[in-house]
DNA sequence: TAGTGGTCTAGACCACGAC
DNA sequence: TCGTGGTCTAGACCACTAT
């Protein structure tokens, strides 16, 4: 059989099987307006003829596509580009959390409030698996998002973290920089898991007053602990967001699981 | 070729493909404990070999389960099971969230408010990838833990899922038993990965009176779909949660960060 | 070296959707 | 009726792991 030559094709002396390079090809396509979304694709056999492959590797490369929810087949009709486009999906896998974007380039910003050394109430402590009268940092901060306040946080670091944590925290700019990149860059620490607990909460004169917020407005309130690799506690948080600017993506992911399926 | 019998074999004349046969009946092998958490399953070669079928059914029926997380393979070693039971799973997959459970033995149960045909609003179809004019059904339910209003729901599921879905959920128990189950046992169909979003709402009277609530309750709004292991979206919805009596808990799992992590 | 899963070929028949 | 994706066969060669 003679390969025919396409200025994107497959190569077949690529360390890459032949159904990986054919679905960069398509997300490639469909990035660039090739392929728009709910556009119809070429049939299964169209992509033998063009990639000079069989069947085989085609259905390979569009059935993960699918998996990965870029694409959808029906029976009798052919595979069409998913309706989301491929960027939103990039940005949720790596955001899962948004605080509405509204132009897609405006700026989170961070005001810090407080950063006080204190001994932790002991729920606070038990959460973080500390002994009592082992000291915390505490950082109260509002989130911004261009120019209006997206949620209100406390966090709470033990001083083990580092030999110096008060001092650390006030040479670091935790204004335009997030917390995770103090843990990682200063402390040395990279949270690899956790937990978060949401709830919807009745706002409150307070709340209000720290989410530049009328009295109307729905707060979602967060908690949450932070693990290193080695299962370590680093940190614990709350948080409470603005309902009217804040959404939450969860991709529960095959075989992970992790959250979000109630048995409704 | 002659064909093998066995007491539990792959049954030529059955509706269901070899390969959803397969999936079975090593799902129903580990959950009955022939094979426990991180044994070794037979080769591929051994199952073509004693169900008389050829490797792709096989490959088919290992990776679909290697995608829902059942199973592991590596190359040169061998196909395992997960070392988390499937029990477990089945646990956490219907834990991870819940509407307070008082004494921890409080009941689930549901009250079906309608079940319609409709040709869905275009968002929904689109949320489905449906081709416009297809139909499904909807369910809208009050979902209760005890005596009280939890959720209200409103489920959309294609049609195409069953020949005569309307008469089928019209004879299965929904008020007892999981929306999942009925998928499952009735359409065959297990939801194997999805996405949700979760925001804070304002209450309405509408609401309100739906969640048996006050309107001073806070809401709290889930959107979300579910795919099967091939990736076909299966079922979509929204909930709308009593925030007084609903705490959503995540676990953020090490690797795949699929969900809240905000840069804080 | 032997055994495993990973990739691939070149066919086949079927069920479903659109016409 | 025809084109689509869904399922299936019976091979093949390769890369990786264990011994």
């Amino acid at each position: 059989m003679t390969i025919s030559q396409h200025t994107q094709g497959i190569r077949r002396d690529s360390a890459l099987p032949y159904y990986e390079q054919l679905k960069r090809l398509i997300v490639e396509q469909i990035a660039d307006g090739t392929y728009g979304p709910g556009d119809l694709l070429p049939a299964e056999w169209q992509f033998c003829d063009r990639y000079g492959v069989s069947r085989t590797v085609v259905r390979q490369a569009l059935g993960e596509l699918v998996v990965e929810g870029q694409l959808n087949r029906h029976r009798g009709k052919g595979t069409f580009v998913s309706a989301r486009p491929y960027r939103e999906q990039f940005i949720e896998s790596t955001v899962g959390f948004f605080e509405d974007l509204p132009s897609g380039s405006e700026t989170v910003r961070r005001k810090v409030l407080s950063v006080q050394q204190v001994v932790p109430p002991e729920a606070v402590a038990r959460g973080l698996d500390l002994a009592a009268d082992e000291p915390c940092v505490v950082v109260e901060r509002q989130r911004y998002v261009g120019t209006d306040i997206g949620s209100y946080t406390k966090h709470y670091l033990p001083t083990l973290l580092h030999p110096d944590l008060m001092r650390a925290i006030g040479d670091f700019d935790l204004e335009r920089r997030s917390l995770y990149v103090f843990l990682d860059e200063v402390c040395g620490v990279q949270i690899s898991s956790g937990h978060r607990t949401l709830e919807a909460v009745s706002n409150t004169p307070r709340l209000a007053k720290l989410l530049g917020a009328a009295r109307s407005v729905p707060v979602l309130y967060i908690r949450g602990v932070g693990r290193d690799s080695t299962g370590r506690k680093v940190e614990l948080f709350e948080a409470w967001h603005r309902g009217d600017r804040t959404q939450i993506d969860i991709d529960v992911a095959g075989p992970t699981r992790s959250a979000g399926i109630v048995d409704y």
